[in-house]
DNA sequence: CGCCTTTGACCTGCGC
DNA sequence: GCGCAGGTCAAAGGCG
């Protein structure tokens, strides 16, 4: 676990200076393309363009001001009023429903960043759903719950039962758990919203899985060009890391990443999954699984996820994650990998910390990608009754 | 007594 | 406008 530890540290490492790298690389080229263009301007136009550091910095801003006005998601009166007139914020947080007990609303947002405040407001309808075997009524996440209702969903016998955080008044995380209609024994979890407190490290693996999870299915760096989510990019993601089926989903009518962790031999029994979900069966390298027990890398991996929403881009994203893998593994080596996992992912408490690095890597090995513009798309991609499936190598 | 679960009522969004 | 389904509220009761 250390040596695994180590490794992952590096791997960061590497991937934080490639990021740090392209972002300077960018601002090169965006410099250099405002320099060219000004040569063509008139002499007025060249005065304007002498204020070069405060000229790259502003398209920055702009792309993100477009995306928040092009994306109808993001135009509603409460993020008008955060990045609009003054006098509508102050009136907004007057009201009783403007503090940090409302549900899902994130304080202290930064009213002079509209990228991070468009990527928050998206982020309040992702999902994580997380599927393990279990015969205990939930998965033990290091959390404190507090059921607040239970309904009969429709098409499944077993009931849904609705959970809120209770480690801090007014922490707008909840939870979903309901079984599998086909197999009482899988129980699905789904997680909606980030913890506005400190977390116990037990509690923080699952915490940054969510948050992780969910940025990387909102964040900008899975495009394609009709909008859905680039299935190449996804298994270039996380094929190196994985040995156990697990799903990734983008599901109507929210966002959601669904990580099924039941190891079922057909991975679409009981699994029910629309059209517009995708599915990745990917393996879970075993060296990965030290950083759950290090409840640092969680943390650094959030840390990572909070710069996401200042850049973007698909191409280098895509370069960065392929520097990073490992070299696969051998088949037969992979086999045995499969039967040892099987066993060990019986443990729902172990699977809920399994998931917690699948998408720990999954949104830390991205830390260029994201931004409001590739949101609106993902969201979009998302919502629609588009279908496409596929199913990774 | 405080915290929790249960459960019917209520709210909201969506499709027709 | 109506019905349906998902989600939430809050009163009532249980439990330690």
């Amino acid at each position: 676990m250390n040596a695994e530890n180590q490794r992952l540290r590096g791997m960061l490492s590497q991937v934080s200076s490639n990021y740090t790298a392209l972002q300077m690389r960018l601002v090169g080229l965006m410099q250099q393309q405002k320099n060219s263009t000004a040569h063509d301007s008139t002499q007025e136009h060249e005065k304007k363009q002498e204020n070069g550091g405060a000229t790259v910095p502003r398209q920055f801003l702009d792309l993100g001001l477009a995306s928040e006005i092009d994306d109808p998601s993001n135009s509603s009166s409460e993020e008008k009023t955060t990045s609009g007139s003054p006098h509508k914020k102050i009136g907004r947080a007057e009201s009783p429903e403007s503090d940090s007990c409302g549900p899902n609303k994130i304080p202290k947002l930064n009213p002079s960043n509209p990228v991070d405040q468009s990527t928050e407001a998206t982020m309040k309808k992702a999902r994580v759903s997380v599927r393990a075997r279990s015969e205990a009524p939930m998965i033990s996440d290091g959390c404190q719950w507090r059921k607040y209702g239970q309904k009969m969903a429709k098409g499944n016998p077993c009931p849904r039962a609705y959970y809120r955080c209770t480690m801090a008044v007014g922490c707008p995380v909840r939870k979903q758990v309901q079984r599998c209609a086909e197999d009482r024994t899988i129980l699905t979890t789904t997680y909606e919203g980030t913890h506005n407190h400190p977390l116990p490290p037990a509690a923080m693996a699952l915490a940054s899985t969510t948050s992780a999870a969910a940025s990387m299915l909102l964040s900008g760096s899975m495009p394609s060009p009709d909008g859905l989510i680039n299935p190449n990019f996804l298994a270039r993601t996380l094929l190196p890391y994985s040995s156990n089926m697990a799903t990734i989903s983008a599901s109507a009518p929210f966002p959601t990443v669904t990580l099924d962790l039941t190891h079922s031999p057909n991975p679409l029994q009981c699994q029910r999954v629309p059209p517009t979900q995708y599915q990745v069966p990917f393996l879970v390298h075993p060296q990965n699984f030290a950083s759950v027990t290090n409840p640092q890398m969680p943390q650094v991996f959030g840390q990572a996820l909070v710069n996401q929403s200042k850049f973007s881009g698909l191409q280098s994203s895509q370069n960065n994650i392929e520097q990073i893998q490992p070299p696969l593994h051998h088949q037969s080596f992979t086999n045995t990998l499969s039967a040892a996992t099987a066993a060990i992912t019986a443990d729902p408490n172990f699977s809920a910390a399994l998931a917690a690095a699948i998408t720990s890597i999954m949104g830390g090995s991205r830390p260029d990608s994201g931004n409001a513009t590739n949101n609106t798309t993902n969201v979009n991609t998302s919502t629609s009754n588009k279908s496409s499936s596929f199913m990774g190598n």
